[in-house]
DNA sequence: ATATTATTCGCAATCGATTGTTAAAAAAAT
DNA sequence: ATTTTTTTAACAATCGATTGCGAATAATAT
């Protein structure tokens, strides 16, 4: 294909026969040009189909107005309706966003982080991959003046801005809900131990318990079940045990949850009345699957929202020093059919 | 917030005492720079933390790396997934990807398009919002010698590379499935006309209802019916009519299929036996729906790397002139519970 | 030791837009 | 009519990396 060239200012200034500089000044309509030229030149930058050179304009500038965000997955609805938030603020203010999924690979992780950082963007916005393993990459970011915004997935020993949930609390309220409605033997599934996030929600669960003085009961704690399969799988191990559970919780994710609610379905298992089932995230199938399940929202797009606003308000050019605020969002229970043992009549 | 100064090649050159070509090479491991030089730049760059600034690059280098993709909206699984396809291959390539979504505005569309013609992307990737009004923007990509990919929902009147369902077929097949399984009154909820996709789903549908005779019946025809509001609104007053259809195609989505199974769920009709139902798109949910909802899968990954390999494969600077091919990808029915009113007991 | 070839590296222009400074032109004031 | 002030526009440097070309140095051949 013949590289085309494109016109730029140099033609247009050569064809009216003035210098470049007045028709920077022109197009970007900052004073120092005269009605009349500063018309003629418009006119003609339509005609030549002019198009602004951003890399051009960008390098001299020093500066981009573009804002990076990485995430695990574009095709996760949490993460969706993250990126769906941020945009709503920043397309406002006039800003573009390069979105790169790291598709839960640390390598590409690293490698978006110094994509985007090769590109000048004014800030990155991420949420780190489930395979995280250190944050050097992060601190890269830094290092290089960009301001780093984490979210939900975080590098904690980073001093960074960041959004969270609170993962613990949630849980907890999930678990006592589970407890209220009579459920005695609550397993938990459990996403990759090295997220904080996944942590926190384990904290939760055991913070419930003991508030109940239940016991904890290692078997009835399955690792790693974050997928609709591993979750399945799980539910297997957990139905066949000689005391089986009788509810799960599947902090991980609504994914797990489902495929908790396959296997207990092929089983002949009644939900809620034998087995209660709780998920985490809010994922729209929630609320069809019959019966409907009982999980956590995490007012995703208002999240992103307050993180691009985070962006600026908060890190500003004329602020001398600036200090990394914490904003944590606290998700709301949504009780569904899955749960609801006591008053199954009533409600469903 | 201080803008940091980051290291530059000059930064190197310096503090080496030699010239910043010498380091340019050295970086991009081009000859002409002895061996043990060169590792002493690549060291001293280590040392300095030096970043590449992409934009100085692309702008002398007269390109970018980078493909830029237009969609509607990234949180439908279909978008999702053709992007993760994309992504697949262009990753493998170098290629970085800027992702935007319309939001379904032509507005918001056009100023996409724009932003990535500035940052003079190697490539657009587009899938037209719905609010399309015309392909002015599009032919402005051309003119500034981008190549351009439309998929799915595209332009017609514009001659590039396109990548396509077959809908016509596919939602012929789908009618004639009905027709099969004993449905008579088939009713259709269209998407916006303006749209070819749904003009060509209208098309099968049609054809699907002459091959049997089957009389068109213009009161079982909804216009704009694509969201699960809007499905489940057309659905009222479907079965509402005097001669209420017995089966429902929701040729816009499966959300449109989820409103109408609603709806009917709520009215007391039981599905497949006193109503069929079919949606399209595959949606991970119209599997785990009760019943399950017969639809139509795209292939949408593989869709995804069909685009990319285009790009890579078709569009070289080496090739003189560039005949834009158009590929039609079959889209496959899948037959779910939600319509199999014939051999219900078999299978379910 | 000298001539020839091959390596290695510096110089300077370039990509396209922006911007501080300065000069010329126009407008206003004396 | 002349001086002062204000507008308008040209000049030139700059952002950071790349690259053709030529010069200097090293390696090889004679």
């Amino acid at each position: 294909m013949k590289k085309q060239k494109r016109t730029t200012i140099y033609d247009i200034a050569k064809k009216l026969n003035i210098n470049a500089s007045s028709v920077s000044r022109a197009l970007s309509n900052n004073s120092n040009v005269s009605e009349a030229t500063k018309k003629l030149i418009l006119k003609t930058a339509k005609e030549l189909n002019y198009k602004q050179n951003s890399l051009a304009s960008n390098l001299r500038k020093g500066h981009n107005q573009t804002i990076g965000v990485v995430v695990p997955r574009i095709n996760q609805n949490f993460f969706a309706d993250v990126i769906a938030g941020i945009e709503e603020i920043t397309y406002q203010k006039g800003y573009n966003l390069i979105i790169c999924q790291s598709n839960e690979s640390y390598q590409r992780e690293v490698e978006c982080v110094n994509a985007l950082i090769n590109q000048h963007v004014s800030c990155i916005i991420i949420s780190i991959s489930a395979d995280f393993e250190d944050d050097r990459h992060l601190r890269n970011v830094l290092e290089n003046g960009i301001p780093l915004i984490q979210f939900d997935r975080v590098a904690d020993n980073l001093d960074t801005f960041k959004v969270l949930n609170d993962n613990e609390q949630a849980s907890m309220e999930a678990v006592l809900h589970l407890i209220e409605q009579g459920y005695k033997r609550i397993a938990l599934l459990e996403g990759p131990q090295n997220l904080n996030i996944f942590k926190q929600r384990k904290e939760g669960y055991l913070a419930a318990l003991a508030k109940h003085q239940l016991p904890v009961v290692p078997e009835l704690m399955k690792e790693n079940a974050w997928t609709k399969e591993l979750g399945a799988e799980a539910t297997n191990e957990l139905l066949n045990l000689p005391e089986p559970p009788d509810a799960i919780f599947a902090s991980t994710s609504d994914f797990s949850a489902l495929g908790v609610l396959e296997v207990a379905t092929n089983m002949g298992l009644k939900v809620p009345e034998e087995l209660g089932i709780c998920g985490y995230s809010n994922e729209a199938f929630t609320e069809i699957t019959s019966p409907s399940i009982t999980t956590i929202d995490q007012y995703s797009v208002s999240m992103g929202k307050t993180i691009a606003n985070l962006f600026f308000h908060e890190i500003t050019e004329d602020k001398e020093v600036i200090i990394p605020k914490i904003v944590s969002i606290r998700p709301r229970l949504i009780i569904r059919s899955s749960t609801l043992k006591k008053n199954k009549t009533t409600i469903d």
